[in-house]
DNA sequence: GTTAGGG
DNA sequence: CCCTAAC
């Protein structure tokens, strides 16, 4: 009874929370599992908390009133008090953690005082729900007893879906990322996903439907990603390739659910809105200092301990900004991220968007170096023999462009400080070893067997259409300790030399497609001169303690897509250019299906709702692109097969294409294009295609 | 914020 | 894809 009793409060608790952003779905999925399979889970979560909580509380002197309550539980007094505790806790959680941690929380909150205590470890469940894959050591925190239990949890949860049955999916980031980079190269991977999109189509209501009712796992994480902020991010930064493996391909690709991008209030930052922001930066810069202090919480760490490494703190940080819901949401904007280039030997606030989008779709990160002015020389000698060892290409390195950084840091924080933590950072994102991959006209060549010759690189010629891009070494990632946070940098560089020798290997060139983990970077130690380099900027001897108030330097891998981008080898052509250009993503044929149905049905002219029809969780095609897109099909079915370029368009659709444009320049869609038209579209475009 | 169209 | 004018 008693037990009844406190279940229906809770659940009634829940409707009552008020989360903000993102994690409604989020929990709506979770909470499916409580009612579901979940409970069993749950309960044992709770015991497991309620068992460490008490271990802990030895230590802490927390009292453990939860024995006593059992017997109240029921009265309005306790009730109440309750309720306050969950507000408390909600707030101390609601950054849209499984609310299976917030239960736990609700049901070991009883004491004020464990509330904090609680707050961490429910962080850190909530952290090592969504890892999965990460190590599980969780640096001995109060987590231990609890994070399997979730972690099976939400690991079968979405497991189903994206990869199940492989055992290495739960073993190793490294794995997982390998996974998710397979999927993104596999056709298939989106042609599965889409017949869902495909459905879609033929009911106007499904993607509220599915906003209502998510039905995949994917969407859990969908939601869970665009809910965290940079800084969240940063915090989970060890777990992004989990979110890649489980959701990167559907969540981008497919239509998953997310429910978000209506919202103007979150929508996922486009990279239009990137763009503004990071325009609107660039004129303003440093200025937008985000404001922490409400955002402060109360740490549970030495100060001490912060001294001596204070990137710890941000996890601390972190974990509060969470629950700054909304505010923080907004705040994010004025996050901004800020890139070292060599060349001007300082560092330059060049963007601030974070969007979760991002995060989901970076396909390459890194740290774009550039070679400027590279030379290479063909020896005479060089024959059309591939096994020529004579023949030698020359590259020099000029210099590296870092990858952006991404600095959250109180506008109180001295110069000094900062500069000290951009060092760090840099420091940190070489140290942990890189791999070079070698890319030409943009295509990364996997093969470390070809040569030279063969690839093209012998000639001077070709040496602008060659690229470098540093990879991280994954090896790292798998082993970090769970509280260091720092997952190794991505590097995307472009040099234009090349290593005849590169150390990459061919079975894991496809890393570049699987996010990085976000990571803050921590205890850089290994400084080179090349390093060193890489900031000109004299940084300023500060002590340790002058850190303190840094909250954060977090390098953001899942900008990379952009930042990450390769630099055009073509020192002439933008070499300072702060803003890359997007990494191009040519429409794979489903998309084009996708795209042509929906035009179909809504006409031109109205590519928002197209957009959103068709591509609402493929936040990397905005409705400009779908536009575009629109117009290159419009041409390319115009013209001769013969001259078409790049992954051929079934002719159907091209038909399609052209019978969806002629109807819609007749109708003038954009006027009144509705459903009345939608039929005739049809049966027009049925009838010329026929 | 969207559209439309040139680059 | 980017950029912008125009709405």
């Amino acid at each position: 009874m008693v037990m009844k009793k406190r279940l229906d409060n809770r659940f009634s608790s829940f409707s009552d929370w008020t989360v903000p952003r993102g994690p409604r779905s989020l929990r709506r999925v979770h909470r499916k599992n409580d009612f579901e399979d979940g409970q069993i889970c749950a309960i044992e979560l709770l015991a497991s908390l309620a068992g460490k909580l008490l271990q802990d509380g030895e230590s802490t002197a927390c009292s453990n009133t939860s024995d006593g309550d059992h017997s109240v539980i029921g009265t309005n007094v306790v009730k109440e008090e309750q309720s306050n505790e969950e507000r408390a806790f909600k707030v101390e959680c609601c950054d849209g953690g499984s609310s299976q941690s917030c239960d736990l929380g609700l049901e070991n909150t009883d004491q004020k005082q464990n509330l904090k205590k609680l707050q961490y470890v429910d962080n850190d469940t909530v952290l090592d729900c969504t890892s999965v894959v990460v190590n599980s050591n969780s640096s001995g925190e109060a987590c231990g007893d609890v994070t399997p239990v979730i972690r099976k949890t939400e690991f079968e949860d979405y497991r189903a879906k994206p990869e199940e049955g492989s055992p290495e999916f739960v073993e190793s980031t490294e794995t997982g990322m390998k996974i998710v980079n397979e999927e993104a190269h596999d056709a298939k991977g989106f042609g599965i996903g889409f017949p869902n999109m495909a459905d879609s189509h033929n009911s106007k209501d499904l993607n509220k439907s599915h906003r209502k009712s998510p039905t995949s796992a994917n969407s859990s994480f969908k939601t869970k990603l665009p809910l965290s902020t940079n800084a969240i991010r940063s915090s989970f930064s060890r777990y992004r390739n989990y979110f890649k493996l489980a959701s990167r391909d559907e969540d981008e690709k497919f239509r998953s659910n997310k429910s978000t991008i209506h919202s103007n209030s979150f929508r996922p930052p486009s990279r239009i809105a990137g763009r503004r922001i990071r325009k609107l930066l660039n004129s303003k810069h440093w200025k937008a200092a985000p404001k922490l202090k409400d955002c402060e919480v109360p740490r549970s760490e030495p100060i001490d301990e912060e001294a001596r490494n204070p990137f710890r703190k941000r996890k601390l940080y972190f974990n509060g900004e969470r629950c700054q819901g909304d505010s923080l949401y907004k705040r994010r904007r004025f996050v901004y991220r800020s890139s070292i280039m060599n060349s001007d030997g300082g560092m330059s606030s060049e963007s601030v968007t974070n969007s979760p989008e991002k995060s989901v779709n970076v396909d390459k990160s890194g740290l774009a170096a550039i070679l400027h002015g590279a030379s290479v020389s063909t020896p005479s000698g060089q024959q059309a023999s591939f096994h020529s060892k004579d023949a030698h290409v020359k590259f020099s390195i000029r210099s590296f462009k870092v990858p952006e950084l991404f600095i959250d840091i109180p506008e109180n924080a001295t110069v000094g400080s900062l500069k000290k933590i951009v060092l760090e950072a840099v420091t940190a994102i070489l140290k942990d070893g890189l791999r070079v991959g070698v890319l030409v006209h943009g295509n990364k060549v996997r093969d470390d067997n070809r040569t030279l010759l063969q690839t093209g690189l012998s000639c001077k010629d070709n040496l602008d259409t060659v690229g470098f891009t540093l990879e991280p070494n994954l090896v790292h990632n798998i082993t970090l300790p769970l509280c260091s946070e720092d997952p190794p940098q991505i590097l995307a560089c472009d040099m234009t030399e090349l290593l005849p020798s590169s150390p990459v290997n061919p079975s894991s060139s496809g890393i570049l497609d699987a996010a990085l983990p976000n990571t803050i970077l921590t205890n850089p130690q290994n400084q080179d001169e090349n390093r060193h380099e890489l900031i000109t900027t004299s940084i300023d001897k500060l002590p340790d303690n002058s850190l303190q108030d840094c909250k954060a330097l977090v390098p953001v891998p899942d900008m990379t897509m952009e930042a990450l981008a390769v630099v055009p080898l073509n020192p002439k052509s933008k070499r300072s250019e702060a803003v890359q250009r997007r990494t191009r993503r040519p429409f794979s044929v489903s998309e084009v299906e996708a795209l042509v149905q929906a035009i179909e049905e809504l006409g031109t002219g109205r590519w928002r709702d197209v957009k959103f029809r068709a591509f609402e969780n493929a936040d990397h095609r905005t409705y400009v692109d779908l536009k575009d897109k629109w117009k290159t099909l419009v041409h390319t079915a115009k013209i001769s097969p013969q001259q078409r370029r790049g992954e051929p368009v079934p002719q159907e659709l091209l038909d399609r294409v052209l019978a969806a444009h002629a109807y819609w320049s007749q109708h003038q869609a954009k006027q009144h294009s509705g459903k009345l038209h939608q039929a005739g579209v049809v049966k027009a475009i049925e009838g010329s295609s026929s």
